[in-house]
DNA sequence: TGTCTTGTTATACCTTTGTTCAACAAGAAC
DNA sequence: GTTCTTGTTGAACAAAGGTATAACAAGACA
């Protein structure tokens, strides 16, 4: 293919097309990401493969190894570029909605918490093959467990505070940290059902199961 | 090491020892699921390697493609007999409890069907890597996919008329089962949790939430 | 003991994998 | 236009992958 082009190009008399484009670092490292990603997602880890992603991201196969220590250098990568998406930017949206709305009653806040788990950004079958492989990953490489454990730790956190928030509004004794825990194992749990089988829920069963995890001990939300 | 031990046999001046044993075809199969799994749950499918395999059974590289089509129909067997270990077999207990306890209290059999999931048969972490890579399998695999929605169905419906059965001894009314699924959902969750973060919580913790999302709805089993 | 069947081995084969590196050229600087 | 820097290419390489198959030998049978 490459050949053609650069055939028609020839023929077509004017300068000739460049033969690649040269990136800044920081975006070349970040294209790779994304395209070692969707390798991740449709494929798996047999998928993640130096000739796939480069395909993917329409590179040569030298550049892995020269923007990272090795494919596995990359995967960690990809690791922290999933992990930010799907957590970490949850938690900071929660903590920039709490300090922006002081005052504000905290039944909304945490009915937004546990609301925007089921929002398809979130709750969506896409990320089935890449999130089984980041979980092997995790087990298998102790710097990634660490990593998940201290963002999993503050996501837990804040969905306890926002949790103890209600509770101690409404003069209810709950164990929130807990709850909080039960609730997000519950939530990973359908989402892992879903897309394994979707017939036997929809997203927005999986919200009315959330929801009603909360509310038992808390109270009505909605 | 073979060269070893048949040079160790020449020099006894005894009858050397056979190179190897001749199996039953059903037995040698069996042996070797028994390896491919145990090197799937080892090292996921990554370690999941003809040479891996055939050094942890014991035999020749060639055994694999003897008995089974290809390597992926080896991983297919894997599939089938890790499934029936921890589904299949669960079903049958349970229908055997309920045909056996004719007459016994509902809530006896529910405790016992609730509460054998965080057995340590089940609920322990060796198993991680062998599920996970399963579970994608599962999302690859159109076959795979359809079986294992058949054995979730039964294993749902199993629960969920343990649960009818109580709800209606004590005039509750309970949707068994969308709470049969959500218990499921609870607990794939938690031992997920528990894998990727043994400090998050204990087996112990695990149990309770999952007596407590049942016991919400039906009242106390214990 | 001798023969036969067939389960098992071991090798050869080709493909795919990850990594390296010398040569190349895009694009900024002058 | 010319020079220089360095991001990028693409071929070469060894290691490891799965599969096919001819030679072997274990164990039953006579």
């Amino acid at each position: 293919m490459t050949d053609t082009l650069s055939n028609i190009d020839k023929k077509r008399g004017g300068k000739k097309a460049p033969r690649f484009s040269r990136e800044p670092p920081q975006q070349r490292r970040a294209m790779m990401i994304e395209a070692a990603t969707r390798c991740l997602s449709r494929g798996g880890i047999s998928g993640f493969t130096v000739d796939a992603i480069c395909r993917e991201a329409g590179i040569s196969r030298g550049l892995i190894n020269h923007y990272f220590d090795s494919l596995d250098g990359l995967l960690v990568e990809v690791y922290r570029a999933s992990m930010y998406k799907n957590v970490a930017s949850h938690i900071q949206e929660a903590k920039r909605r709490r300090a922006e709305n002081i005052g504000w009653p905290p039944e909304l806040a945490l009915a937004e918490l546990i609301g925007s788990n089921f929002a398809p950004r979130y709750f969506n079958g896409d990320n089935l093959l890449l999130w089984l492989s980041l979980w092997a990953e995790i087990a298998t490489n102790p710097l990634l467990k660490a990593a998940h454990r201290e963002l999993y730790q503050a996501y837990r956190g804040e969905l306890a505070e926002d949790i103890a928030a209600v509770a101690a509004a409404r003069g209810r004794i709950v164990d929130a940290p807990t709850l909080a825990r039960n609730f997000i194992a519950l939530v990973d749990g359908l989402w892992l059902e879903w897309c394994l089988d979707e017939t036997v829920l929809t997203p927005e069963a999986a919200e009315a199961a959330g929801f009603e995890m909360i509310e038992a001990q808390v109270g009505p939300l909605r």
